[in-house]
DNA sequence: ATAATTTGACCTGA
DNA sequence: TCAGGTCAAATTAT
């Protein structure tokens, strides 16, 4: 509730101006780096660059273009189903402070009624084969992996790195689609109650990129987050069926921050190194958000999409219980504590499908 | 040495 | 009993 702020047009239209603004920037500086001798690399990025800016402005006006029509959207993929409940968005920092210690134990006994959950159908559509759903921004220690009855690829579970430092009891499955591989269907559950200002770093990422891709698994082909790839390729999104105002009002996007410093260290994967290092670190911060820093979970703009990014489409649901076994825990409580900063970063997607 | 991942065992609800 | 989910020891990466 207390940022009931991001709806409006205005965000959008400094998103708008700022992407253009950026875009001219970098045009700018690309005339520059013409006339003098600068490596094709750099002219490259910079080109990126201003592609990105570009594709964004669009985006945001075909968003807010958008707003109204709800059917205009096109669901890209149509699976999931639930309900939803409450919370949509990682993070918040304000509430952690509740929780902390002893929760834990004394919540498991109590009970852990309904653990915010959402699923986010996530393509990642290479063409070359290459990127992976894999960085949301929040740092995720994969703790379990299985194979599901009648799916062709396991699932995979993650829950935060910082569950015992920081009593953040956020969790996630990934599980790749049988039909489409190009999509991860990425159930998210509980929110995240850590501080994770540092976004993810980039040994974390790669780490996460790996795991993803386990070659034995079938699992998936290596990440490589650029944006600018993704966007292109596919940029949708999709909120399903939820109730359209609970989307709106609850989800939001897991902050994207982190890009991939993906140097080619992937050899494991033995994928193709799409990008270098330049290009990739330089990916524009601005495709972000403008601001980068730490305040970005919630002043990221609308539009933020995952890094993965893009094409998502997701559902919330409550789910009920979540853990089984002795050790776990806890989490349930937060679902309602938490819920009006849920608020706060959800982006307005009202509408039911953001790109088309 | 510390941190993350792998993976089979274990747990729990249906 | 079974499938999904989690634990935790061993392994691997940083």
């Amino acid at each position: 509730m207390e940022f009931a702020m991001e709806s409006g047009l205005n965000l959008e239209q400094n998103t708008l101006i700022n992407e253009l603004t950026q875009g001219m920037e970098l045009a700018k500086q690309l005339r520059t780096h013409l006339n003098q001798s600068s490596s094709p690399e750099n002219r490259e990025l910079l080109l990126q660059k201003i592609l990105s800016s570009y594709e964004k402005a669009l985006l945001i006006l075909k968003w807010s273009g958008s707003m109204g029509n709800p059917q205009s959207l096109a669901p890209v993929t149509g699976l999931q189903e639930s309900s939803v409940s409450g919370d949509g968005s990682p993070q918040s920092e304000d509430f952690d402070r509740g929780f902390k210690d002893h929760q834990e134990q004394s919540d498991i006994s109590k009970k852990r009624k309904t653990l915010p959950t959402w699923t986010d159908h996530v393509r990642v559509c290479s063409e070359n084969g290459i990127e992976g759903p894999m960085d949301d921004g929040y740092s995720w220690r994969k703790y379990g992996q299985k194979d599901i009855l009648g799916a062709k690829y396991p699932r995979s579970y993650y829950r935060c790195t910082y569950r015992s430092t920081q009593n953040c009891w956020a969790t996630k499955q990934v599980q790749r689609s049988d039909d489409d591989p190009t999509v991860f269907e990425m159930t998210y559950k509980g929110k995240h109650t850590c501080n994770q200002n540092h976004h993810t770093s980039p040994s974390q990422e790669k780490q996460q990129l790996k795991q993803n891709n386990n070659p034995n698994n079938h699992q998936q082909p290596p990440p490589e987050n650029h944006l600018l790839f993704n966007l292109r390729t596919n940029l949708r999104v999709n909120t399903e069926e939820l109730n359209n105002k609970e989307v709106a009002s609850n989800f939001t996007f897991p902050h994207s921050a982190s890009f991939k410093w993906m140097n080619g260290e992937n050899q494991n994967l033995g994928f193709p190194t799409l990008v270098n290092d330049h290009t990739l670190g330089s990916y524009s911060p601005s495709f972000i958000s403008p601001a980068t820093s730490e305040t970005n979970y919630y002043s990221v703009p609308p539009f933020q999409m995952n890094n993965f990014g893009m094409v998502f489409h997701h559902s919330e649901s409550d789910i009920i219980s979540a853990n089984t076994s002795a050790t776990n825990s806890p989490i349930g409580d937060l679902d309602f504590s938490i819920d009006p900063a849920d608020l706060d970063r959800n982006f307005p997607f009202n509408t039911p499908g953001f790109f088309n």
